[in-house]
DNA sequence: GATGAATGAGTTTTCATTCAT
DNA sequence: AATGAATGAAAACTCATTCAT
């Protein structure tokens, strides 16, 4: 019930695997639409054994949030570390998180719908969640301000939901779609486009 | 139960209100958190009222997407057919997007939180509504390339989702902030920002 | 849900008939091993239908203590108001108290059992309630010393307690007997008995 | 599971153990409040440990009663018995049962509680338990009667209600209370509350 | 003997939907 | 047409009991 262990003790691969079978069915199902039975069958479990690891269905979506997300996050802000100027770092970024949602298409969709609700219903912990990316793609675009890459003309939080905003539908598309195609691949155009926008005409570098 | 008549009859005034005080119920606390009682006594209706008027709850939700939005959406595409040439098409269509969720923003947030668990769930109707409205912008993206406004390199679907994407997000911010400045006033940058990034160079208007 | 009007309206009848029907089944079998389909069944209605009168289980033995058992203490005041001296008022009680517990000797049972349970798990409803029984026959002693037809060496609380005492376990050996001879016959004999106990001797009416 | 040894075998030790856990626990909370899980916990023990000195929860309460309460009872006997003449008896008894329960309020609380419920529900091994109790006191007022100290108008049953219930009375009033007097100290007053009332003045040695 | 994770039967509770008035 | 009390299916959750280690 508590925080989880991130070794490989027993207990904690049960909740990995309850967590895992749950976002599974949230994804397929949504969440109100998902029972503790049928995320208990997913996971090859009975019913109370849930209880055993998750205080409650809400819970589970909970620790998806604060757990599973902000380790994705976290991997996006090492990403993001590896570059030093602003544009390597969106490109970094975006990349990343692409990459991590096309690896995790179930993540994905629990993600892409949960969050919205939960943004309107002032969900202190997704704020919270959220306000880490968002704060990290505004210090990408403050950065590229300084180096002079990014127009100075353009208010942050404009260009962070330009940004946050077109990202965010490419993945939903893709996801919605019959994902044919690789959604890494939509980074680079994306990319581009960005530059060209919000972009000073600069190289970044001279 | 049936479609609704446009005109001003005693039961077309029932449903009106009905369908506004659900929506209204439904931007409050979500679908799911919404019940029947709730709505009901919002509408200042009995229960059972509401089941002379909409089949089901899930019918309520249905007749908001399909009656509602597409009202909405029908006015987009007068907007869009006010003007010639692509970008002021653009423009319109942005302009009277942002204007119709400012001055409803009931029907905004819940549009914006439910309409991606259906999308998800292959419902078939909210599908071809996105379809009409996704439509819609790539015919502008067409035209504007047509008219040699939009670069002809870059594919209608990602010009698409770029645009859409960064007008979804910053409704979302507006509806998830305290609301303290005009929607509308974010569609001049919005598509300044995105001339920049999908435009030629060419002004359009020579 | 609220307070049940004492009237005859159909709401409250059906209020009633469900307190009742939970008061044998707790009779039977006690508080926690009566379940709400068997108060329904003894009811004659859905499970439901108890939510819309009751909030929970809990919530029906609350009603059974602050309302049914108060209006019974009610009528205990009303009949000790009734004498004037202090023996007469000690009479009247322990003869109203048997009478109404063995007209109703289900209640009588939920009483004496769960009462118990509650006081000990400080549940201030309960206390304030009993603390109106025990205040009720401190006052009587309290006037009979006074009177000098009580002993003035003795401390109220005691009496009090032996009083309670004698009356509650003749009300538990009736009720768990198989109820042979009437209740009401053991009113004298106590009576007596505190009298010869408690008395100076004195006969009260000079 | 069986009975268990009275020796001091390392069996023995850890079902008293578990026993005495289990009763401070029901007497915290409640028998059908208290789980398993809390028991063990109290005892230091794992759940599944509780399983191999008891058949199952009810069955705790069961050598509570057949047991723990037993030897109590046993130890009243011998009390009883150190004396000859039948107020001498009553002395002593009253005199140990609140020592005893004054020294065990866990053991106490349990039992002024559950034995309530358990008598209704015709439990027979109760019935049996309180029988043997009520028999001591029945035998006791007899021999009273035969002595020429208590009153041969009486029937048995009645006194003997009148003692039981005064008792425990006090005690049920010393246990919800703050517990800031002696329990012992209500022995005297009682007894000397008892002779009065059913004494026929005759002194009882001439 | 001891453990404690797993089980699943059994309960409470909610709420969309119906239907007699 | 309108009502709102009644329904009961469905869901979340609890916990005594078991059993592999």
């Amino acid at each position: 019930m508590t925080a989880p262990a991130t070794g490989g003790s027993k207990k904690n691969e049960k909740y990995q695997h309850i967590l895992e079978a749950a976002i599974r069915t949230f994804a397929r199902k949504g969440y109100f639409n998902s029972t503790i039975s049928q995320i208990a069958r997913e996971a090859g479990v009975a019913d109370g054994t849930i209880y055993l690891y998750f205080k409650s269905k809400d819970d589970i979506l909970d620790h998806f949030f604060s757990y599973k997300t902000r380790e994705v996050f976290s991997r996006f802000k090492e990403e993001v570390d590896k570059a030093d100027n602003a544009l390597d770092k969106l490109r970094n970024l975006i990349y990343r998180h692409l990459e991590e949602f096309e690896t995790n298409p179930d993540m994905a969709v629990v993600y892409q719908v949960e969050i919205r609700l939960r943004r309107r219903l002032s969900d202190d912990q997704i704020r919270e969640m959220s306000n880490t990316y968002f704060d990290l793609v505004s210090s990408i675009i403050t950065q590229g301000q300084r180096e002079d890459v990014v127009r100075r003309d353009l208010p942050v939080a404009l260009v962070k939901q330009f940004i946050i905003g077109a990202v965010d539908e490419v993945i939903s598309s893709w996801l919605y779609s019959s994902r044919k195609y690789r959604l890494v691949s939509m980074a680079e155009p994306l990319v581009e486009l960005f530059i060209r926008g919000i972009g000073t005409g600069e190289s970044g570098s001279p």
